[in-house]
DNA sequence: GAGGCGTGAGAGAGCGCTCTCTGCGACAGG
DNA sequence: CCTGTCGCAGAGAGCGCTCTCTCACGCCTC
């Protein structure tokens, strides 16, 4: 298991390093038969360039990291797979790795120092929260950036999102078009931009339904159904924030005795595989997350490619999908 | 945003070049005052070292691939989550990447280039099927590998995997501890050790079990589900070869009128997030999906740091988790 | 005081590759 | 016939780092 190093092909092909390394990288202009001697050379001894001393002087390391928080309610997240299989179908065929890095608490920084020092060309951020240095400090260091989701406050980075406003008042309307008198919503959380925005849009066209704040959990779901009973017995529409709350506001409904859709409809928010499971299945928004994936990759090459590319944002539109909740 | 090298460190600290180096890998004796004169003069300039030009005389690339089938039905796995997870719970705080290889058909190779030319130290290999060419490749090269699950042949490998049997033998003692008296199971697909190993097991402690085949899908479960129905009408416990099969069948059961637990018991496999989104929550035979990822990671690294490391096979125990189905 | 030895720093040789620069031969234009 | 140009291959200078080898210096022993 000897090495084969570029040298060596160059021997076998009786040509120099020089020309080897054209053939190789396809570049520059190669007399015909010295690049079929150099192609055989490579298959019969199996030469694989090293990529360390190729990264070494074209200062790529043709590797782009995926940012992820490692907390628990992000773990079996449906869409981290969907995120992360978009990304490597752009990035694959180029032969750009992947490198996924889950941070707790303190260790994202990490990825500042890996691009710094050339570990990896660029990277896709999933999940900032306000407090997370790590967007300013790329930003400050003109590091090439993709935020997954609107970024908190606004900053000049580039983003890809779907609109989460408007995929609120498609289930508003949803809700008004089944004839619902008395609706409600059960929100994400409220200090982030994909919580804040669902509800916005949501009461755009619904603007007197109930409102009660959770977050993206099941537990919430449960938790807050059973406060809007309370409050509003009577209620007979609900578009929760999320997939979760919906399997929880439909557990709890259940248990009170109502039934879905029948007595209330629920419509959830994300297409996620929870909304198959769930008994009936949801109605729910649907954002294209494999789509979006691939943008912020396209988005990230383009940047690495040309990092004076002008900060942009995509935004991509929801759809409802119509299923037996609601 | 100038590039600091070793070298200006030397410089700034009045020290050579091997000096700073040492300070850097803290290997070798080096004088307390240039040791200190080094450390300040790497963050008054913010050193950083390059990658790849230590990756070119290490000869390592401080990175691992995790190598996962791009199916449909992966995606949106809960485990690989916990894998993900798993992994780089061990690997990051020695710096070592984890580099995410979804791979379509055809790809897979790709892992063995990656290997070879030195920008992988070793891989994580998810779901082999008899038809993959890439772990006997890897075993005649020598490169460092393990196996998530055992592999679907003999072969001389590294693996780590559930004792799958053991986990149908808890769900089929807990049907019988339950008093039920016509017990049935759908199973996951029998070319699959996975499938096979979980039915033995049950069989060997329910032996006149009623027996339907299916994949691990939800679809199979349902579908699977009403034939049960209709061959053993008088069926009072079910072990689901999975989460998912077990949401299909509990849905299924609900249609035909029959309640969970009360007329009929399921048991499913996996402890998926599935598991707690369904109505009514799964009893389900739970793998540790973290722990195994992390000894998969250490036993890579292991093979990693001496390529002479004897294959081994490390078998985790499941456990019953008991909730509402059964 | 000479020789042996241990400690710690510097010199420098690569690691395998890319890419510029040089050089050489062929051909066209003056 | 000489010069300019162009096409194409080779020489060689790095890229930034590690690590061996050499060497200087101080201490101990005889």
């Amino acid at each position: 298991m000897k090495r084969v190093t570029l040298e060596e092909v160059a021997r076998v092909a009786g040509v120099s390093r020089a020309t080897a390394s054209r053939v190789v990288n396809g570049l520059g202009t190669v007399d015909e038969a010295l690049r079929h001697a150099v192609q055989r050379a490579i298959s019969s001894t199996g030469y694989l360039p090293n990529i360390a001393a190729r990264s070494l002087v074209t200062r790529r390391a043709d590797a782009i990291g995926l940012v992820l928080p490692d907390e628990h309610r992000m773990l079996g997240d449906p869409h981290l797979a969907s995120v992360v299989s978009g990304v490597t179908r752009v990035v694959r065929p180029l032969g750009i790795h992947l490198v996924l890095m889950m941070t707790g608490p303190g260790t994202r920084e990490q990825a500042v120092s890996d691009l710094r020092c050339g570990r990896l060309d660029g990277v896709v951020l999933v999940h900032t929260d306000p407090a997370d240095p790590v967007p300013g400090q790329l930003i400050a260091a003109g590091l090439p950036v993709v935020l997954a989701g609107r970024p908190w406050q606004p900053m000049p980075i580039t983003y890809v999102d779907v609109d989460q406003a408007a995929g609120g008042a498609l289930a508003g309307e949803r809700l008004l078009a089944l004839g619902c008198r008395r609706i409600a919503t059960i929100t994400g959380p409220q200090d982030m931009p994909t919580g804040r925005d669902r509800v916005r849009g949501f009461l755009d066209v619904v603007p007197d339904a109930v409102v009660v704040h959770g977050d993206f959990t099941r537990e919430s779901g449960i938790a807050s159904t059973e406060e809007l009973l309370a409050r509003c017995p009577d209620v007979d529409g609900v578009f929760a924030g999320s997939d979760l709350i919906a399997t929880g506001a439909i557990a709890v409904l259940h248990r009170h005795g109502r039934t879905v859709p029948g007595d209330v409809a629920v419509v959830g928010f994300d297409d996620s595989s929870a909304a198959l499971t769930c008994e009936p299945e949801l109605t729910t928004v649907r954002q294209p997350i494999a789509d979006m994936a691939q943008e912020m990759a396209r988005q990230l090459l383009r940047q690495i490619a040309n990092p004076a590319t002008p900060v942009t944002s995509v935004v991509f539109a929801p759809s409802l999908v119509v299923r037996a909740s609601g």
